[in-house]
DNA sequence: CACTCGGCATGACAAATGTCAGAGGCGCTG
DNA sequence: CAGCGCCTCTGACATTTGTCATGCCGAGTG
């Protein structure tokens, strides 16, 4: 019984690397690529694999967005999400959006191999070390608004522009702004912006 | 006659696949693996390869550091630099350092083997598109104490932490920032940093 | 040499940001 | 339903950051 597989990641380099040294397996075979999100899913569409092998960051939608929309679509076909830099809280998101599997791509191909026919079997994965970073980081103190607004201060915008974008008042602005470093820990809104980042909670 | 290769980046995963695809070609032999920077050199000195094959993204030191001493304990080493994201800054660095071929992770298998051949035999590679980028990103406007400050006020340090650490009085360090901003366009020190990082200036 | 130009450095002032106390609303619990 | 806790939102005030005018010094130029 062999296992037909969707590769999904922008590096032709490493895309086309993968899909030669899966398809070494006997029960392994690798039936569409895709370079990018909308790309993954008109593939998956056309070919319906059992298991869809998504890079994190892709151009158009990531992966957790791309296994969203394969869960309404082809809910038979399996998700298993590779990533170079795993954030705690995209794993996170990822289950939540009915990822079955979960790995870095530190992994051995022979174990990204065992992996996938894991997933094919119906059961899941997520990689021990990214599983205790996700638990010891833990869930995002900040309330919906604190981390909206957090978000629109990502790139670095003067509080001005936030409140127009947010309709909110440049007080309130502050105001989360400031609530949103104190529970971070951090000295101002730009290294709180980056510690949310890391931990995946915006 | 054979070209050996040393092959370096942090994703098993990648490096594993990379190394079984060259390994295909006949007149291609991997004879060494690193996942860190400093591992790299000294599997390089271990191995002694015709050609290193250097991820710019690592942990410990990156490919241009490498490089940079590969060129200085193994002159007759060629140095190839794959990147996933290029930025145009390191291009220029990494040419400074005596590296001979500079590719994105876009490029499929075959044309990399292609690459590292040119490279050997003593010839140039950079990547056209990343070219044109370095080109059109010219050097940096940034004097060298614009730099110095831009990059410490990277993670969001405030001025205070900045001037000390630079040696600078705290008005000295905000015309610094200021200079850099209006240089490049930007409306804040967050988005120059921004910026900076981008076209690979800091 | 006298002059100009650009980098380096500083303090004073204006503008943006961070902090604070407080008001209204909503859900939970006794 | 009264009380409590939390989220949401606001303006006033203190602090930090950005802008400007200015001086110093070394390199290049007529």
């Amino acid at each position: 019984m062999t296992v037909r597989l969707l590769l999904a990641d922008d590096e032709h380099l490493i895309r086309g690397a993968l899909a030669a040294l899966l398809s070494l397996e006997d029960d392994l075979v690798v039936v569409a690529e895709a370079a990018s999100g909308p790309e993954a899913l008109a593939m998956a569409r056309a070919h319906e694999p059992d298991v869809a092998v998504l890079d994190l960051q892709m151009p158009g939608a990531d992966g957790v967005k791309v296994a969203t929309s394969l869960r309404a679509e082809l809910p038979g076909c399996r998700v298993l999400i590779v990533t170079g830099h795993g954030r705690p809280g995209h794993l996170k998101r990822a289950l939540e959006a009915g990822v079955r599997g979960f790995v870095p791509k530190t992994v051995s191909a022979q174990k990204l191999a065992e992996i996938i026919r894991t997933v094919h079997a119906g059961n899941r994965y997520v990689d021990p070390e990214l599983a205790a970073d996700a638990i010891s980081a833990g869930d995002s103190p900040l309330t919906a608004r604190e981390a909206e607004v957090l978000e629109l201060a990502a790139d670095g915008a003067p509080v001005a522009e936030i409140a127009e974008r947010a309709a909110l008042s440049q007080g309130t602005v502050r105001n989360y702004l400031s609530s949103a470093v104190s529970k971070l820990g951090a000295e101002n809104r730009h290294t709180a912006v980056r510690l949310a980042r890391e931990r995946g909670w915006v």
